[in-house]
DNA sequence: CTATTTTAAAATGTCGACATTTTGACATTA
DNA sequence: TAATGTCAAAATGTCGACATTTTAAAATAG
């Protein structure tokens, strides 16, 4: 087989926004078209278009002749995400709550329930806590009824998301920096 | 000058939204690769890289292998736009009266002073009314101070704006229809 | 006559090639 | 030395061609 029914386009669309949410891609970081094809193994015509869908996403921007950039990120720009994020989220909560079926509410009891038995039982992997917590806020905010809203309120999240691991790169980066910096000073002792 | 600092995509890009927004193009009207290429005098790849755009912004979508449609619309859609637009116009306008510096107060006050204006005098075309309007709401929702929203703010607009044009659409060629419909009708009573 | 299969035409998605523009190193001049 | 100009290498954006898939009509069978 060759197309599990989604063509070249579409798989590098979700590879590169992975990519750049996860933060491997730093922000400012030029897109060079020959280095992505021979990363992806793909032509220039799929990859230009998953670059026009990023375009169009705010996660990369291009300057005619000059090729593609992974977007910048700014103070300004990440509380100004966090923000909207927060307001869209209490607004889609507010509406929930007034427009909520019954369905919307069984679901939310049984995730609130999900995320009370976490919290007795440290056993679990660290990560886990924050999974059910995400997933108990998606079962609050997805009563709202709103499609549109829950779009953008995801769009939001993803944005955040990269800011928060662009972060955390950061700090490990740093914290292996240090380490590195530690064992050739204790090296130097010896 | 072949490109005045824009490249092919951006102007196709430019042109495909607003046919569409303008509602020239029917909701799930197909969109033939060849007869766009055609129609706009461009090329494959600039082509598609504006349509993967517009799928971005779920004005297109498209089915692997069988091209590219404009997006349907449905009353669902329509009133979740409207209202998701007014939550987000009320937010912030909201957050404007907070945030909201003493440059936005001044321009808030010129607006509402050419909206007043205008109201008096009936003789200036119609249609300004309808843009003052749109202006005044502008500078007050700016003040809200959050890039983020105002972007969501405007997509938002777009969209509802195709609503209202392919409303209207319907209304003038329906008028027209039945403008026809009475001609024929009266030609056959001479 | 309806339903399935066959077949040709049309359309899509991908690739490699090419012209144009940008970049950066080197040379020239003040 | 700093500023400007030249030029080759690299990169971008666009195009047309090609293989693959879909579509729709004709042919065949039940």
């Amino acid at each position: 087989m060759k197309n599990s029914r989604q063509n070249t386009a579409a798989q590098i669309l979700e590879s590169l926004t992975n990519d750049i949410i996860q933060g491997e891609y730093s922000p400012r970081q030029k897109l060079h078209i020959k280095t992505l094809k021979d990363r992806y193994n793909v032509g220039t015509s799929p990859l230009r278009e998953a670059l026009s869908q990023l375009i169009a996403k705010d996660l990369v921007i291009s300057e005619n002749q000059r090729g593609f950039y992974v977007s910048d990120i700014s103070i300004e720009d990440l509380t100004d995400i966090y923000q909207a994020r927060a307001k869209i989220e209490s607004l889609c909560i507010e509406m929930a709550i007034e427009k909520g079926d019954d369905f919307w509410e069984a679901n939310l009891i049984a995730a609130s329930h999900r995320l009370n038995k976490y919290s007795k039982s440290d056993e679990i992997e660290m990560g886990e806590g924050q999974s059910r917590h995400a997933a108990f806020h998606e079962a609050l905010v997805v009563g709202c009824m709103s499609p549109r809203l829950f779009q953008i309120r995801d769009s939001l999240f993803e944005k955040s998301t990269r800011y928060r691991n662009l972060w955390l790169r950061e700090n490990v980066t740093n914290t292996v920096a240090l380490k590195i910096y530690q064992n050739e000073h204790a090296a130097l002792l010896i």
